[in-house]
DNA sequence: CCTTTTTTGTGACCATCGGAACAAAAAGGG
DNA sequence: CCCTTTTTGTTCCGATGGTCACAAAAAAGG
């Protein structure tokens, strides 16, 4: 059954799923081809498109584009949100450059930065100073932060006061902010720590 | 007790713990007053920092010494593990330039991209073709995978010949690879999509 | 010495996630 | 019409992670 929330574990796959059942062409397509093809389980696979549409044929498979509508759906492709990047270093240019986001139904309008060379020499890239304006124009929700440990409290204020919903924090810092916001906190070099771990 | 594997979401946070530590001048510090100033659960405090040393004294604390000493070795400060970053693009130099690696005793030792422009302009970048001599001098034991999708199995198995044991791919696609090859899979888009759904 | 108080350490519970096993449904063949 | 086969959908189990509650230990004060 379609549930409110679905699982992050989920969420992260439905991309896969929604990209290549697109490129296929079979009117019915059977977990297990989907889960070979994409290297997952069987049940994982089947679990994650129930949560999302739950309309599968015994003995024959799902219906293709009733699942890709399902997921379009659950990704909401059709209702996009807008965010922003404060600091254009390499990690913010490389996330505005990062296609990917999109498959979630989130559209990046730009990055932010107080460098003016940074901002000449980049056409997404605009002044700090526009920040606030460009926030209530596109009716931002999301920032994401991609400013140094230091100045990062400062710029989550300052989002905060552009009426920004959620924040995205690559920074290795704690934010403080009041309730009724949410945050992620990036920790890149976890991913890497626990790697180390494994190869001795 | 110091147990053989700690877990992910302690590992992540004992940096934190140890920058800490190192920046306090008690002999003596208790969980509580860790977990109000980072932040986190009292509880959580305890059992991670049990995770590592396990050396508290009721009703006075922990040894800030002893627990530092404890936290580096857990993390593994004194056994450095080399690692390498395969595609130089704006992602590739964002992960050159991110500092907080070291904080769980990983190295990177420099960047590898196929393309000559980025090579010259970067003095910790070096062509491909150098990739194998590098990771056989510096007995490299990561390969991070920062280059597109249609090149990712590639570069996968092109480091797999460079003896590496242990995988870090940006690229949002699987890679196949012969088991007793550790290998995270990384998805930024996810963490996104997980705040999208919070704000929406 | 004994009680109180503070702090550590751990056991119990809940949530998420993934895999295995099994029940239910639908098509197809005799 | 019934039996077999394939595929879905669900239930159970184990592992991880986080929080609450409580037991155990050690200092402090009478």
């Amino acid at each position: 059954m379609s549930k409110l929330s679905i699982g992050m574990a989920t969420l992260g796959r439905l991309p896969k799923y929604l990209e290549f059942l697109k490129e296929s062409s079979e009117e019915y397509i059977s977990s297990a081809y989907v889960a070979k093809s994409l290297y997952l389980g069987e049940v994982q696979v089947r679990k994650d498109l129930s949560a999302v549409s739950g309309k599968g044929k015994p003995r024959v498979g799902y219906n293709r584009e009733e699942l890709v509508e399902a997921l379009e759906r659950a990704l909401g492709s059709g209702k996009t949100t807008n965010a922003v990047i404060v600091g254009a270093g390499k990690l913010g240019r490389a996330l505005l450059d990062y296609s990917g986001f999109e498959d979630f139904g989130v559209k990046i309008v730009g990055a932010f930065d107080i460098n003016e060379d940074i901002v000449r020499g980049n056409e997404r890239v605009f002044p700090l100073s526009e920040l606030e304006r460009i926030c209530r124009e596109k009716k931002v929700k999301i920032g994401i932060i991609a400013v140094g440990e230091k100045s990062a409290q400062e710029i989550c204020d300052l989002l905060l006061s552009c009426k920004i919903k959620g924040i995205w924090n690559f920074a290795p810092c704690k934010l403080t902010l009041p309730s009724g916001i949410s945050i992620v906190q990036e920790n890149l070099a976890l991913s890497l720590a626990h790697l180390k771990g494994q190869v001795g």
